[in-house]
DNA sequence: TCAACTGTAATCATTATTATTACAGTTAGG
DNA sequence: CCTAACTGTAATAATAATGATTACAGTTGA
């Protein structure tokens, strides 16, 4: 697994805190401390899903479309992650029963764990990110 | 995340089906097309958490220790990828009150994430596998 | 028109993963 | 007690994944 669902929940919470102001991927590099470009193909899977607006061109910049409220943690994971909890498996021997058939039942088993770990995420929200880090 | 888990869970399920005979690293290998000599790293883990035995020298090699129905998918992938699902996340600015605690709540919420997790895979065991071989 | 942005691809550097080699230590069986 | 067949483990090399950087076309406000 990349960073990249850290680094695009840090984007999220750090556009939440600046209300509906227009950062660059300049500013929120700052806080990140990642490449701006690397940010921007991140927002972009941001701004395709809805979560955030993007505006080109001189005073340009990035900003939250949605409430903290609303934002919940197992739709930012499904965006940039999804599938990365599913192990890879060696492709192993085809004539050998176990081989041909574990990589499947593998799969299916992780997709299932996978479901558990997102019903957790789902119940968090970047408004309670905020509100950790206001508290802490 | 690397595939130790899946291998692992590959040998023992291997070593379920040939019942309590010796079988060598090579053996396995057949099965999981892996290189001997990483099997025997994972089977060494494997053997100190108890699950396996294994025995040196001629006519040695690896064997089950417990029975399928009492190893859960959850055991293995503890010794094997435990933490491997908290996002790491890149060192972010000091100075800023988002990168400064960002990272820690983060790993709080993963932990949390990676129990549910495994609160699912302890109800997945060896025989639980073997059974979806056969029947497929 | 130009400076300040995003969007995106291409390249390079770094790190993680995996395969392979090597060899010391153990053991069964002659 | 020798030797072939194993495990245990470290070291090295190859490959793959990740991430940083550069580059530049396209957009926009002033």
């Amino acid at each position: 697994m990349n960073s990249d669902f850290s680094i695009a929940v840090h984007c999220v919470t750090y556009l939440a805190q600046k209300q509906s102001q227009r950062v660059t991927s300049e500013d929120i590099a700052q806080s990140v401390s990642v490449h701006p470009a690397r940010l921007r193909k991140i927002l972009s899977i941001l701004r395709k899903e809805n979560i955030i607006t993007s505006k080109e061109g001189a005073k340009g910049g990035f900003s939250l479309n949605d409430s903290p409220e609303h934002i919940t943690l197992d739709k930012i994971f499904k965006i940039t992650s999804e599938e990365t909890l599913v192990p890879k498996c060696p492709d192993s021997n085809e004539n050998c029963p176990i081989g041909r058939n574990l990589s499947n039942i593998l799969i299916r088993v992780f997709h299932n764990a996978e479901e558990h770990f997102l019903n957790y995420l789902k119940g968090v929200t970047i408004k309670d990110i905020i509100d950790e880090i206001n508290s802490s």
